[in-house]
DNA sequence: ACCGTCGGGACACCCCGTTAGT
DNA sequence: ACTAACGGGGTGTCCCGACGGT
């Protein structure tokens, strides 16, 4: 049909407009009204797409969720080294949280709502999976659990996450003197993976 | 004066009050007479010793940020070497996190409100020193810049309190087979200290 | 045409939702998507029929009327005694009511709506008259004006349809110890009519 | 307190706007806005009284039981027949009706809304009582059961109610021509009474 | 003709954060 | 410290057009 063209084009402008909206002010601190006027359309039309407030919310959660499924997926595809591929991923989903609203959305949705699953849960396995794969092929520390190693990975991606939202905060006139959150990511992982600790010392 | 002493009392109930619903649902999502329930006083007591929201919630981040000034100094005042000091302030830290309502309360306040100051802002200059004089000292590795051991140590304290709120989030009944933050940023910094990679391998 | 017959039973599916929903809750009360749901269709598809809320109104009560139109000919065409025709036209009246949601929610809608006639208007004029014959012909007491009598029947019907609604309200699972409304409205007339009928003439 | 004072007459403006609200629109129909611009303050000043519809629903459903109340009580006072009391009963009911917005709002709500009573609960029993002892003392027939009696008396009842919202739907400016309902129901029981009253009892 | 999708305003109810007067 | 009152939104719903498909 040709009206449903049209619709889905409505349908993605929601979407955007719902994403920038839950991303800045969250579950609550978003208004419907406030979302229609950005997609330029009535509150009406928005409540035909999206019956309610959850809906729309459900909705944005998914398209995140869907983005970070795919870069997941990219990654796995290549023929990377296990460890080479989990610092991939989280690189990669640093710079999917910079560029993407709706996967920023989703993750502080994740958080704010009661719903079952955590936002890690979308990852955590495919890495857990590939760490394990590391430690058998001995790319690990003999003495780094793969666990451990997991929890690491866990606090590296949240920093990154907390960053980018610190940083989209200050809004987007914020220019000079600020690095990207895979940069800063990329610099801690190279200090993590060779050891913080000089060699002489003793453990603390 | 009596009066007065009652009158601390019940500034501190609402403050108590406050702490929990805000580190609950945010600036938004919590409500004035949610809290003035919890408190036990009406909505008018309330305004009384806060006149309005936002003063409320600036008393709730003092509380909070002193919570956190504490223990930077009480660390500061053992003599230990710089690089372990730091590490007990991010075990410090995440410990407050758990326990203390009023430290996560001002922690999800400054991300939420439009403030000057990042909650980072409070810890990380002593952090920063620590790692110039762990630096000096020859505690780190050669190659580990202080400034990347310091974004790095971002990460990690990001991290724990990612993981805190997630846990508060599912209920007080969550019981068994849960570790603390704590515990879990002090297996990461383990890990941290000496490497993940195994030393034969190439640079990835 | 063949279209047209479908049209017709999806017109008569929307008619006997709307008369459920109106009989349920009234004018306001009841809603087009409600219909539209129950009816199984869109709203769109009933707006397709019934441009406005009101002209559903409408179409729900003149089918309503039409039924009592149905009745009141029925017995108008039986030679019964006028005061046995009187009586026999209430407790069809009450049956109807009980069984016709058309018929209930006609009588509702016209209470509530700014109508210009009382849906006592269909009936009265009918009882009016037998009451003029039945007072003629003697079969009144003679100290009993037909038009004291019309109000008595007025107050009657309004009995039994205060006791329809009644009972139709507390639901369909509502069964023992229940009399119908023509029941009661038959044995009300027994007790009246010794002093309505005039003595000398025969129970009817 | 004085302010309590000043809060009762708001109050009771309040309540007066609601029922008449509810007399004419039903529960539904009736909107908070539209009491509040009635009664001469905000919605918010109203909701601080009714914190929802339902309960200002509930208060002026209480203050028309109440008045009837009164009257059953000041009717039971004076020492009448039982049958005249009952009679009595009826037509104060209809003068109240006429006179009283809150009685006719009451009347209606309980009817509209889900509510465990009927409004013929609130005077049933009292004339229940009073048309065993009619019986007992041979007022009646001895072919008129008191529970056919009863139920006659609910028709009428319910006759005058229906008259009286019927006239109370066309405006306030309906004005000559129309009777009282208490007249109607007045002569009503006169023609009735022949045939209820025991033969020997005097004419009230 | 008949029916569905899409969209638009308008409220209604509820709640919220504040202020005024004690 | 509280009662009383205010105005402003937020969400959800409703009743309706307009247009396009079958």
């Amino acid at each position: 049909m040709v009206k449903q063209e049209r619709a889905l084009r409505t349908r993605a402008a929601v979407l955007r407009a719902a994403a920038e909206a839950f991303d800045h002010g969250g579950y609550e601190g978003a208004s419907l009204s406030q979302v229609s006027k950005a997609a330029g359309m009535s509150v009406g039309a928005l409540t035909f797409h999206f019956s309610t407030k959850a809906d729309l919310a459900d909705a944005v959660m998914e398209e995140g969720w869907a983005a970070v499924q795919a870069v997941l997926e990219r990654v796995a595809g290549e023929r990377t080294p296990a460890l080479r591929a989990i610092i991939d991923i989280t690189l990669e989903l640093a710079r999917l949280m910079e560029e993407n609203v709706a996967v920023r959305s989703a993750i502080r949705l994740t958080r704010e709502r009661p719903t079952a699953s955590t936002w890690s849960d979308s990852w955590l396995p495919t890495v857990r999976k590939l760490l394990d794969e590391a430690h058998r092929s001995g790319q690990l520390r003999e003495d780094a659990l793969p666990a451990d190693v997991a929890t690491l990975v866990e606090h590296l991606t949240s920093g990154a996450e907390a960053y980018t939202r610190e940083r989209s905060g200050t809004g987007p006139g914020r220019s000079t003197g600020h690095q990207s959150a895979a940069g800063r990511l990329e610099r801690v992982w190279h200090l993590v993976l060779t050891g913080v600790r000089a060699p002489e010392a003793t453990a603390p």
